[in-house]
DNA sequence: CGCTTCATTGACCCAAATCAATCTACGTGG
DNA sequence: CCACGTAGATTGATTTGGGTCAATGAAGCG
């Protein structure tokens, strides 16, 4: 299965052969991006959902002072906001991080999907809420844990989404994002990242290979900062 | 209107008769709870939806080393999470900070409701985008802003939120919640939480009457902390 | 080879945390 | 009616995690 929106949703429902013919009907021909451009920015008012098959993504607000926020990561199998076209505006923008392949689905072809596919619903659904309580977790971390959980339970997160959408066979996570951008997720400066990855790098937790983050030794970085995936519903609800 | 979800689900969508009678149907009796119960807890499984008919409840976290984070507010007209049977298992609580009045909504409720009025399945859409809307907000607020400028902002949101549900026409606002509770929301400590609202006090923005706070000059308040509503999406879009 | 983007390091600073008392207003039982 | 207990608000002294500022590497690329 090449479709990774399919194969996050299977994570969740079985999905009959329709469904998946379904799912790959929406995505037509990929479109390609280059990184550092905006899928769509804040303010604007969206007219396709955008859904990610390659590359790295993410929500962000930058402030009147020029400070940057990272709101949340789309990873590939991630589909923006489906019913995003009630509200009027965005809050916010969506920046590719590295480049991407994308399919842009208009309003009505996701009505028809969720119409005549309501497996597919109901899967998109989950998919919204598990969004959701990602974004829980992220406020909690912010507001509660040091500079060293906060980035750990990045990488910890970011390993099981991508695990989840086939893109992790082997052992170890590759993390495509400069230190700046982990501050801005982690609301840390750069210079702080860098403190951190150092004493991780020290303790044999990660290693820098060609400028990106490899993360080795996952189950003690899930022990030193408490790292628990349950908010990432990964299991579906057992009498579904 | 005695009924606020209606109230607050119109600010949205033009409701007709039925979709009221609808509405005023699903609540039934409501049914009287005491501050400081919590109406559902961090790994239950929800079997009702609760809507808050009156009183304030709160969305939040607690860790292993007992810190907490308040993660949303709940005032009357909120229904917690329509659709949150798809997930296994509850990943935070919720809980009462005053007394409250509730009505507790079946699935099937929830599910009739939908189908058979189009413009309340819409309207509680857009409320639950809303509800995330927030969510990346007190994201932004925790990341990037100072202490005084994270209260400004929770003050400047609650007023807002109340007066959709027509709980504010006076012009002064008051906050039902402790020192303690504010800092648990926007991670502060109640000491600074407390020097913070000192500040505002001497500036003339905030008093406290009866261990409430009670905010006057909102128009400077949104000054000084750069607050912009958007993000509540107050306003429908044009074409719907 | 010179740019440019990231990563790294060191010196110093500050917003907010921590610790530790008070103070105040209620509410309650006697 | 009052002493007492308790939750919450205040205040002051001190500490600290992480920020700020300012260079210095290091790798990739046209």
């Amino acid at each position: 299965m090449d479709n990774p929106l399919a194969l996050k949703l299977s994570s969740f429902t079985d999905l009959s052969g329709g469904d998946l013919a379904a799912l790959d009907a929406v995505i037509g021909t990929p479109i390609l991006r280059d990184a550092h451009s905006d899928l769509i920015q804040d303010g604007e008012r969206p007219e396709k959902v955008i859904l990610l098959l390659r590359g790295w993504a993410c929500r962000y607000k930058v402030l009147e002072d020029g400070s940057k926020q990272i709101i949340a990561y789309l990873v590939p199998g991630d589909l923006c906001d489906p019913h995003v076209f009630i509200l009027d505006a965005m809050d916010h923008s969506i920046g590719l991080l590295t480049d991407a392949a994308l399919a842009f689905i208009s309003r009505d072809a996701i009505i028809h999907l969720t119409d005549c596919c309501p497996k597919i619903a109901r899967a998109l659904w989950w998919s919204t809420l598990v969004d959701e309580a990602v974004l829980r977790h992220w406020l909690v971390n912010l507001g509660q844990r040091d500079a060293f959980d906060r980035v750990a339970h990045l990488f910890c997160e970011l390993w099981d989404r991508l695990r989840q959408v086939g893109l992790k066979e082997d052992d170890e996570l590759e993390v495509p994002l400069t230190q700046e951008q982990i501050g801005d997720t982690m609301a840390l400066t750069t210079v702080h990242v860098n403190r951190v990855i150092q004493r991780m790098r020290t303790e044999g937790l990660v290693s820098i290979k060609r400028k990106k983050i490899r993360v080795h030794d996952l189950p003690r970085l899930r022990e030193l900062c408490g790292y628990d995936p349950s908010y990432l519903h990964l299991r579906r609800r057992s009498q579904l």
